[in-house]
DNA sequence: AGCTCTAATGAATACGTAACCATTTTATAT
DNA sequence: ATATAAAATGGTTACGTATTCATTAGAGCT
């Protein structure tokens, strides 16, 4: 690979390096006529100054790290979207990743690594040590989606209510055989949105089912497997509160492919109102923010905040949830 | 940003910073008990190397540029999740880029700004002036799914077979009012498929209908306006020949939303075969790769072939086709 | 012409790493 | 003990850029 530096540039255009660097940044210091000639020799050897040779002395990269979920959970589509274009937008490019939950550490390492200007994480823990070693590396960060036990720089929706909200649109539909199908309870996601279906459930007086509650690991697998559990229950559950809409999503391809007919024997409930659910196949019934606001972007908006002011705030964004009412709920058949 | 050094390390440790970067690099070059020394001084002061400044010395930034199509069409979640997976278990980052048509140019430009090993684009144009650029600056890059007039340096899967596929499919089944919903002929994928299309009409002496065709920017909007104005028509067309699924399932969406029911009123085909393409809800029958593979993992694994033996070979896959029946394209009423 | 002030340019250096070459230390053979 | 080879380490430099400081050219004035 030829490289062609700055340094040939200016020879070539019979100036010094230092000149070359200027038409590029400070063009107004320098006279028409020296541009000119060193606009051609630019133009002529096709330079193209190199970003990583400019970062490393003016200790900016131009680069944020982006740990997101997988793309096969819907939620992550349209995080990934939004961040990636206000990004590229401000001027930034987005180093992607999708790690899951098992290679956590690995995927950690492999993006500290690497100077960058911040990092975006969706898949924290809730004691996760990585979070205090962000803070010591006083590198700017930001999670959305889930939060770290220590309250600090998160982007989320108000996860106990959605929970709640969720259960409690179950119930006045008259369900009572309530089932859960989450994730795992070390993320605060599934967490908190599993305190509020409990709450919901106390609140009529519904006592809980264990046999009724399933905290996957977020698989296609596991998720059917739970739904294969539920419908060998000999007191099949008539509505099932997802801890997402992605885990919905694979609890509507079960029930479908095995006859069931959704809402009719089935109702579903998801949360997080991500794109896919409004579609006419879909209409998921989902709990998502009241602004339609895409956390991603929020996020990101505040993490390049956080990079350009050099402050670290203190960010605490939970947004307000309902019920987006579609089709795959209904009334209990008696 | 306090940033330790290599240069730090050595001081704590009473070595030289060659040593320490041997320790790092080639540790059998170095006595254990230096090792030993360093390691620790490198715990204590929470070193990292510094990546970009590695590379700029060896001329290897471990960087992939992926400049992909939209996360809202899903072949390209696919795509990206398996490009993106697959360099990084080969210890490449990926830049990713969402660019659409319109401002192509603009993400070129930027993308190029900085160096990087390789380069996998999926939006190329036909005659993309990008196609020499990239070329004379001898960096490797590869595209998938869609492909330059040179014929060169592509993965795609046998587009106009895949629209013959499609149209006949739709012909055994009884239909004669066949509409085509692509995207513009200035990419060789919609370009291609749609002569399929062509071909499947001629060959089955079916007259093609100016009034059923349409080559949309594959904007929902526009989509949903072709969905119209075939509404409109005073002979409804009964199938729907897509583009690509993304396409389909707008209009699968359109046709919903506006009553109707597939395939009993309208059979829709896609092509791709993306994986929600297979999702309980959707059962879109489409045309896809015979072997499944996922033309990005296809895409990446060449790509990083080339840049690690330093040749640039001359790369064309294209994948055989067939039909995936599922439920959204059914016999012909009369 | 001589002076001052500003505009325009260049020389030298730093950034953090790996590579190259030189040197010192240690082990092995005589 | 000495010579010789091998192992281990250090000094210096290059990578391509932006920055700092020094210098030169030119404009405007008396």
């Amino acid at each position: 690979m030829i490289v062609v530096s700055s340094k040939d540039v200016a020879k070539h255009a019979g100036v010094s390096q230092t000149t070359v660097s200027r038409v590029l940044n400070t063009p107004d210091l320098v006279k028409q006529k020296t541009k000119d000639k060193v606009l051609k020799a630019i133009e002529k050897l096709s330079y193209v100054p190199d970003a990583n040779a400019r970062s490393l002395v003016q200790k900016k990269t131009g680069v944020i790290t982006l740990l997101s979920g997988p793309l096969h959970n819907p939620f992550f589509v349209d995080t990934t979207t939004a961040i990636v274009n206000y990004a590229n937008e401000n001027g930034y490019r987005v180093n992607v990743h999708f790690v899951n939950d098992k290679k956590l550490s690995e995927a950690y390492s492999s993006a500290i690594e690497n100077k960058v200007d911040g990092m975006i994480l969706s898949c924290i823990l809730l004691d996760d040590p990585i979070f205090e070693r962000l803070k010591r590396m006083s590198i700017p960060f930001i999670t959305y989606n889930r939060k770290h036990k220590n309250e600090e720089l998160f982007v989320e929706i108000d996860n106990e209510e959605a929970g709640f909200l969720a259960a409690e649109h179950l119930i006045q539909l008259g369900h009572k055989d309530i089932a859960w199908v989450g994730g795992p309870l070390t993320v605060s996601t599934f967490k908190n949105r599993f305190e509020g279906y409990k709450k919901a459930l106390k609140k009529h007086r519904i006592i809980e089912n264990p046999l009724y509650i399933f905290h996957t690991d977020s698989s296609k697998n596991d998720i059917q497997k739970a739904f294969e559990d539920l419908q060998n229950c000999i007191n099949k559950p008539t509505a099932i509160c997802s801890g997402a809409d992605s885990v919905a999503f694979n609890l509507m391809n079960n029930a479908l492919s095995s006859g069931l007919k959704i809402p009719e024997d089935i109702s579903i409930i998801g949360i997080d109102n991500v794109d896919l659910s409004n579609h006419g196949a879909m209409q998921l019934t989902t709990v998502g923010s009241i602004t339609e606001n895409n956390l991603g972007r929020l996020a990101i908006e505040k993490l390049i905040e956080m990079i350009e002011l050099e402050k670290s705030t203190c960010i605490q964004i939970t947004e307000s949830v309902k019920v987006f009412l579609r089709n795959t709920t209904a009334k209990r058949k008696d």
